[in-house]
Parts: C-alpha cells; sequence; structure tokens
DNA sequence: AGTTAGTGGTACCGACCGGTAACTCATGGT
DNA sequence: ACCATGAGTTACCGGTCGGTACCACTAACT
C-alpha cells in the first residue's frame, strides 16, 4: 500500500516513471514547435515510450495539454513563493526581484515567449480543457503584481500592476517577432523606472 | 492589353474575385480558429469555390498564410498613415492618434488579439515563408513609433517607443487568457501617462 | 506457483490533411 | 465560328492525425 512511497529516496531514480517523461516530452515539444504542430506519436517517441502507455495516462491528447500547462503553472508558482520568500517583509523587493525573475526566467531560456499565452493562441476553443488553467494562472498572476504594489504603498497600485503585467506579457510575445535584441532587451529597465515613477517622495 | 483595367468601376462588382474571396475566408477563419486548425477544404468553401480553384492562385496552403499576413500588414500601414495624414505636422497628436488607433482597431474588434503576432506564435519554423513578413511588419510599426517620439521631442524616444510598443503587444495577448476586462483596458490611459511622464517641462 | 498491475510492441481504424488530375462549363476577344 | 482563359466539379492520392485492440513481457506481492 504505501510500498511506493519508499520509492521516493533518489539515487535509485534510474528512469522516471513513464508518466512524468510523457509530460516531458510534451512539454518540451509543445513549446518548441507549436501544440497542434506536434503529434501524439512524437511524443510518445520523445518519451521513450509508445501511444498505448501514452493513453493510460492521459485520456485524450486535450487532457494531455491542460496536463502541461497544469504543471507548468505550478512550477511557476512555486518559483514567485521562493522568490516572496528570499525578500520576506520587504514588498517592494519582493516586487522587483520578482519582476527580474519574470525578466530572466521567462525571456532568457528560449526564444518562444510564455508557454501559456502561446497555448491561449493555439487554442480558441473556449470550451477546451486547457483554456480554465490558462486564465486561472494568469489572472492569479496578475492579482499577485497588484497585490505587491499595494503592499509596497506604490502609488495607483492597479495602474501600475496592469502596465508591469501588460510590459512583461509583450515582451514575451516580441520576442517572437522581433527578437530578444528588440524592445524586449529593456524590460528590467523599463520596470525599475515604472515603479521609480510610481514611488511616493517618501523614498 | 489594358481592358482589363477598364473594369475598375464599383457598381458592377456584383461578386469579388475568386482569389479575393479566398483570401477574405482565409483570413477570418485563421484569425478565428488559428492557422493549423483551418485546412484548405475549409477555407474553400468559406470563399464559395473550391480547392482547385484556391490551388490555381496559391501554390501552397504557406504561401497562402503568407499572403494573408502580407495583406493584413498592408491594411494596417494604410490606416496608420491616414491617422498620421489626420494630424500632418503635430508628431506628438500624430503619436497620440496613432497609439489610441491600435488600442480601438486591434483590440476592440474581436477577442483574439493581433493576427501577426498569433502567427508567429503558430508558425515557429524560422524558414516559413509568413516569417518575413511577421517580423518585417513588426519591426516596422516598432520604428514608428520610435521616430514619432522623437519628432514629437519627447526624452529617451526608443525607451519610450520601447515601453509603448511591449504594453500595446501585451494587451493584444492578455486579451486572450484575461479578457477585454482585464489590464488591457486601460490601455489608453497607460499611453497617456506614459507619454506625459516623457513630456520635456516646456509643455 | 499464481496473480495482478503496469509497460512495451504492433497493427489497425476512420477521418482528415495538403495537394493533384481530368473534365466540364461559361465567358469573351478576334 | 473559333479558341483561349479561368472558374467549378468530382474523384482521388499518399500521408498523418487522434485513438484503440490485442498480445507479450516483466516485476512485485501473496
Amino acid at each position: 500500500m504505501t510500498a511506493e512511497m519508499a520509492r521516493t529516496d533518489p539515487g535509485t531514480e534510474t528512469t522516471a516513471p513513464p508518466r512524468a517523461r510523457i509530460l516531458k516530452a510534451a512539454r518540451e515539444l509543445f513549446y518548441r514547435y507549436g501544440i497542434h504542430a506536434v503529434g501524439v506519436d512524437a511524443i510518445a517517441e520523445a518519451a521513450d515510450t509508445n501511444k498505448t502507455t501514452l493513453y493510460r495516462h492521459f485520456e485524450s491528447k486535450d487532457q494531455l495539454i491542460a496536463e502541461c500547462l497544469r504543471e507548468l503553472g505550478r512550477e511557476f508558482e512555486a518559483n514567485w513563493v521562493e522568490v516572496e520568500r528570499a525578500h520576506a517583509g520587504k514588498p517592494k523587493d519582493q516586487l522587483l526581484a520578482g519582476l527580474r525573475f519574470i525578466a530572466e526566467f521567462k525571456l532568457d531560456t528560449r526564444r518562444r515567449g510564455c508557454a501559456l499565452a502561446n497555448a491561449a493562441v493555439e487554442l480558441p476553443d473556449p470550451d477546451h480543457p486547457a483554456r480554465r488553467v490558462i486564465e486561472e494562472y494568469k489572472s492569479r498572476g496578475r492579482d499577485r503584481i497588484v497585490e505587491l504594489c499595494r503592499q509596497a504603498g506604490l502609488r495607483d497600485p492597479e495602474l501600475l500592476a496592469d502596465e508591469l503585467f501588460l510590459l512583461g506579457e509583450g515582451a514575451r510575445v516580441t520576442i517572437q517577432s522581433i527578437g530578444p535584441r528588440g524592445p524586449a532587451g529593456r524590460l528590467v529597465e523599463m520596470f525599475q523606472t515604472l515603479v521609480a515613477a510610481h514611488t511616493p517622495s517618501g523614498c
């Protein structure tokens, strides 16, 4: 019953379980080539398994897509709370560090922008299971910035947060058409000047 | 030889020529459902014609995609120069009117953001014929804003232009995940405050 | 030993994909 | 009357799509 939980010690993990391999492969391929451009056969092959096993863990490709985005959202949130914890008690530092984290993590790794936003483009159907995931995490990300701006005592916290949020989103999408040396390269600079412009005269 | 040019008088145009109908249908379907999600059969049917005629005018689906984006870019530029002409000689008014035009034209019509940016997401292959079109028009759009900021005598024209550009792009993509009542709703407001912040004390 | 669960392999399904061939029909210019 | 042009119709091609059926295998627990 609980015997499987004893398998959590690292070092024994020669190969990841198929479900994890499939998710990893799917995320990678979806991100690089686009969701519609990647077939389930390619995912299964990249995960060193086959379609049968894939469909034993995910009831459809659409559900697999949704699960990929859910996992991505969880990871992103985990990173974010870690950044917040590193600057506990100082909301402004939390905000700036979080923004820098966004600028680096999302822009530097690859040139394809935010996977959640990309998925939103490829999945216009409002009934698609992945859409709930996308909207949830994007809304949560925006709310978090609003709250941080408010806690930091900045003027016009909502407007500022929206500006910061839109700048980040714009950078992610601009990278794909103009490239990382375009406007997006100055993202951190923009963040800082914008926050400074909303900082009360006290400090 | 030049007889075909005499057919330009309006009123006789009962039905648009097939090529125009195909382009219109393709643009509509690509925008609504995504490029990969729309087949050539659907395009031909929506254009009240058939695949054979489609392939007489476009050598492949990829070329049709590229031509759609080219047409869209031309229309956008035409609208832009019209805005510029309406405020000739006053660069700052040109800039503000252009920004308002972007905010309205691109955000209000439908909820799917910028078609060029969406296409960039769906076509990661750098060799795709449509990528040249996308990068060209996006770069040109950004350069135009930079030039206008400079002509308007605003401080830090390049940085300001990049911020404005990113805000616009961010709004286009955010609409798809959070909706038009989210951050994007305040786009015009953001534009104005940002321009004001870069306006020299003279005015 | 026996059983059970989970994994892998192969073949297959119907549907649809982008793209083509062959043919008909309505023009319209000469 | 002629023929060239372009549009429409039907049928088809090979390939790939998401998804499934069936069977062989291995490991773990009893």
